[in-house]
DNA sequence: TGTACATCAGTGAACGCGCGTTCACTGATGTAC
DNA sequence: TGTACATCAGTGAACGCGCGTTCACTGATGTAC
């Protein structure tokens, strides 16, 4: 057995997180395997010794993703709303939006993802709701809203301000949009303590 | 002259329909000239006798349909809070989700217009423009934030909850997205009259 | 009113490129002896 | 310890398809006379 079960494993892991980059960057359409693979390292025959089709690369890159967040926030405290307004300010932020290689997919893909196959799209919904039963775990009820509620439409807030901040090209009206949905979704959830 | 001015334009303007509906379901590299131009009942040659490229034909979508937005707006009264909540109903509603040929581009294609040209982005951004001013007119200022950045806020979260719902594939789990978010920005909108 | 003409919107075959995928081969490495 | 072998990760040329774009042509229509 040539080459060990844990070398095949780290240059599968090094293709995904080639692609995790490169489809943040450009879209599943944008980017050719053959850049995959060279970011890793590799040229383009080997890609099918790991993956039997570009969309399942796809795919396997958002539940990579998913699962690091999951993995992340395992070991976080629960600490009511002041987590939750951290988890607004983190996201929407402006180091967020330029983190070009590791940005949130919910907020780089989606529309990608839509018009993917269902793998993908799964998977876009596992890392959604790693999201938000994060916020859930840190709100109270609240205005007629649960916290379930609530964690949703943050998570619509957060992400839509990316979306749209990632969209245009234009930094000013960047920054405004960041701002404003940080300080109108920290209002949301409540008084500072 | 032979076939008149209006004949071109409109064969033109059906193209431009043709496009905003396949764009809207598939996206920019998810659909063919040859498509677009078969829905409009013509044959592939003749596209560009109206546009120079399919890019270009991307971004005229966009601008034609924030052209459309804002003449709808224009001659809208302005109502005040009632009137964004009944905004923000209307987008953030399964009528609008389902209506595949007609969605709002901003929840349809941010991903793929973020990776398409300029021009695209800049239609986008004027749909966007046109989004939130409307609101903006139709708000007062609430909880230390101007109408404008409550305007840009809510649009965030229409278009956050819509993006969401639009690419997972769990209808049960849209349709909690939709109520959460529509209710969490009615809220915020301040209380019913 | 009717006819010849000029224009140009529309046609559809052809071109060429990019890229996903396949495949025969290479060579690095672990194992058996 | 050293050597032959078997495995299979990785290589890179080649294939084939889809599609954006081009181009020579057609034919519908408005205009001039």
């Amino acid at each position: 057995m040539p080459y060990t079960a844990e070398h095949k494993q780290e240059t599968r892991k090094r293709i995904v997180e080639s692609a995790h980059q490169l489809f943040n960057r450009r879209g599943f359409a944008g980017v050719s395997i053959d850049e995959i693979m060279a970011r890793a390292g590799l040229t383009r025959g080997g890609f099918y010794n790991h993956f039997t089709a570009k969309e399942d690369l796809y795919a396997e890159t958002l539940l990579a993703y998913s699962q690091r967040r999951a993995d992340d926030n395992a070991g976080l405290p629960e600490c009511g709303p002041e987590t939750a307004r951290h988890m607004v300010n983190r996201y929407v932020s402006r180091v967020h939006l330029d983190d070009l290689d590791d940005n949130c997919p919910l907020m780089a893909l989606p529309s990608d993802v839509a018009h993917a196959g269902g793998a993908a799209r799964a998977a876009y919904e596992a890392v959604l709701e790693t999201m938000v039963s994060f916020f859930e775990m840190n709100l109270e009820a609240r205005d007629g809203l649960s916290p379930r509620e609530q964690a949703l439409a943050l998570s619509a807030t957060c992400v839509g301000a990316m979306v749209l901040a990632r969209t245009i090209d234009n930094s000013e009206l960047e920054d405004e949009i960041c701002k404003a949905a940080a300080a109108f979704a920290c209002n949301a959830i409540g008084p500072e303590s």
